[in-house]
Formats: C-alpha cells, structure tokens, sequence
DNA sequence: GGTGAGCGGATAGTGTTACTCTCCATAAGG
DNA sequence: CCTTATGGAGAGTAACACTATCCGCTCACC
C-alpha cells in the first residue's frame, strides 16, 4: 500500500499524512526505494486512532503524539498508557490553583474512599472547576462545603461507571490491542458521556412540556 | 469601577477585556466622558463566566459569544438557552456522517426513550463516536448492534443524572439567574464530570495493585 | 528504451484563533 | 500645570494544523 491508497482508504489527504510523518504521529512506512515505500494495516489503524483522538477527543497533535509514544513503548504499563491519556485531557490552569479549593477537593476524594497521586492532573482541573463554579453561584465561597457536597450526585453515577470499566478490561489480548482499547476507552468515552449526557438532558426537558409533572408552575 | 479595576477584580488583563468588548461577549461600560467608563458587579460577572466558558469549558470565543446572546435575550426560553449550549458543545463533523452509524444511534435513542430533534447536534456527535469506535474495535461494522449495546452502562449512569438535574432546576429565581446556572450546569458540569471520571478511573487502576483481586494473572 | 504520471521528502505558505502591542487624543489627580 | 492613566482602534504576534509548491526519482505503460 502507497501512501496515496493510505489517503483513500482513511479519507485523510495525502499532505496531511506527510505531515503525520514528520510531526512523528505516524510511523514510517517501509522503504522500497528511494522514493516509494510500502504501508499496511498498522498504518490505517494508527491513522484512524490519530484522527479519532484529535477530532473526536478534542486533543492536539502534540497530545496525540505523547500518548502515541506510550503506546508504542513495549515497556510502558497500562497505568502509564492511562496516565498519558489523562494528562492529555485536563485542561489544568496556567495560573496557581486556589488553596481552598484544592483542599475541597482533597476532601471530596477523601469523602469518597478515591485515591490519586498528589500531582494527578484531573485533581488540580477539578480544584479549578471547584472555584469557578464557587464564584459564579449564588453560595460564593470556594471554601463552602455545600458545594463540593453537590458532587455526590455526580460522583454516585460516576463511581459505577469506572469501577465497571476498570474491571472489565480483558486479560487475554496482547498488549497493543489492549492499550489502544484503553486509550479509547479514556480519550473517546469521555466524549461519549458527553453526547449522551446532552441527548438525555435534551430529552428530558422536551418532555416538561409534553408531559409537564405537579412540579410545573 | 474601571477597567483596570475590573482587570484587578477579575485577573484578566486590561488589553484582553478590551478586545471582549469589541466582540461583543462582554457589554459596553456606562460612558462617563470621552474616554472613560463605569463598569459593574455585572461585568465582573460576566467576564467570570466567560472565562469559566472559555478556559474550563473548552468554548470558542465565538461558540461563548452565541451562548451569551442567547442568556441576554429576555424572551429566550431555557430551552433555548440549553440549546444553545448544546450546540457550542457538539463538535460536529465536518464529512458528511455514516448513516449506518446513524441509524445505530437512532435505535439506541428509541431504546432508551429519549426523544430528541432530528437535527440534534449531539445526535450526530455521537454517530461519529460510534462510527469512530467501530472502526477502531475489534467488530468492525458500524451497523453491529453489539457496539450500540455496550453504551447501556454509559446510558444507565447518565438517564438518572440528566433526569435529577433537569428536575432539580428552581422556578423561583429570577430568569438571569437561571439562566446562568443552567449554562454551568451544562458546560461546566460536563468538564466536571470527566475529571471525577478520571479521578475514579485513577483510583480504580491505583487499586488493582495494592488489593489485587482473583482475576490477576 | 523512452517518457510521463506519480511518488516521497523537504520547505515555505495559509487561515484561524485568541490574544497583545502600539498609538493617540483625552481626562484625572496631585 | 503637567505627569500619568484611560479607553478605543488597528496592527502585530504566537501557536496550531494543515496545505501548496518544488524537485529529484521511479514505475508502468508503450
């Protein structure tokens, strides 16, 4: 396969896969010569993954890649592979993070029995969400317990989830297939949720009004 | 107030809040003379929102700018206003979608009992998630009933979630207020929910090694 | 064996986004 | 009065993700 039928078989222009190349998102293909070179499967698969985690999943290019590289390191655990795409997705602020939410925060994980590495990137997010949240409610102070206690909602349908999806993961398959299910289970589910939580929510309020409850004034 | 006091109260610099206002996302100040302006709790308000928008929500200024017009117009609905939410969060493919996939889609929403707009933006997002997982899983078909089975976990999570936060929304605050924490709870809430997730999932694989359970090798 | 379309790699250019800088007439403050 | 600050406008900038052009080489067909 010439890199122009890998253009037609994913849909991805052929300059935009030279670039792949180059910015080191895609491997190689195999040289046939000083000018051709062969591509198989595994590129279609890489591409595809590639186009799935930045269009989809929202990441850069520069994101895709660090998760990528740990893919594709042998070595690399599962936990680092979850680790890759965790970092990749929090948006951690640029600015210092609010001690008091940070310490809201820290109680909350307590308050649920989750434990995380200090330096997790989804902690210092949440801290930053935490505060946002807090100075645009009515309850004003990112110290207010009442806040973080609305998580638990949240937290209860989301404790499940992950606990399910953990447990589930196969133990059969070899590496590389496992990894990419992961990533993709991280990266793709995340949107996932997303969709599905936005088609519920629209459901929902069509139906106030198809069938409005007592509740309605 | 003036801008380089509401710079001071909000940390945004001054250079940023004026490009704001040419956009529109933030309202012009109370002229005072030629060149000076008063501005309010309810700038400082808004550009807080803004930036929650912008810097947590993941938003263009553009897709931030459609939401907030639609929060101005009085005559709005919180339908309208959730829709416009929706639509600044989807991102939508820019191809033309899979209709196998889309059919999938449909079939789940009927399934579930969500009724939703045909031209729902979230409804086509996730056709691209699952034409993307389909792809990408080991059944390759997007037409496989199989990959549409696997969202129940995600549905049965979320149907209760959707379902409380639309219940729980008060109808004895003033409509500006409302409003406002309906497009948190739609935006913010949806950053907020991937990062428990991750926390969880954190937690979840943390876990695996310091109480290894019977299904480890 | 010739030849013209296609290949690949490299470099430079483009469009978008979200600011940031500079300028300037005008106003505020000691 | 005079230095400093203000706000509006326009140009400039940095990052990102491509996209276009060029160029020597090679493969398929005649």
């Amino acid at each position: 396969m010439r890199l122009a039928e890998l253009s037609r078989a994913t849909e991805v222009p052929p300059a935009t896969i030279k670039w792949y190349l180059r910015e080191g998102l895609l491997p190689k293909g195999e040289p046939t010569a000083r000018n051709q070179a062969q591509y198989d499967d595994v590129h279609v698969r890489r591409l595809r993954l590639i186009r799935a985690l930045v269009d989809i999943g929202g990441l850069t290019t520069q994101e895709a890649r660090a998760i990528l590289t740990v893919v594709d390191d042998p070595d690399a655990s599962i936990d680092e592979v979850v680790g890759a795409a965790h970092g990749a997705l929090a948006r951690v602020p640029d600015t210092d993070i609010d001690p008091a939410a940070l310490t809201q925060v820290d109680r909350f994980l307590a308050s649920r029995g989750w434990t995380v590495t200090p330096d997790s990137p989804a902690r210092v997010e949440l801290a930053g969400i935490v505060r946002a949240m807090a100075q645009l409610s009515p309850g004003q102070d990112p110290s207010d317990a009442a806040l973080v206690a609305g998580l638990a909602p949240y937290a209860d349908a989301i404790d499940q989830l992950a606990a399910a999806e953990v447990a589930e993961l196969p133990h059969d398959v070899p590496r590389d297939v496992l990894v990419e299910q992961v990533v993709l289970g991280t990266v793709l589910a995340e949107r996932l949720i997303g969709s599905l939580r936005r088609l519920a929510q629209e459901s929902a309020f069509l139906s106030r009004y198809v069938a409005p409850s007592d509740t309605d004034s």
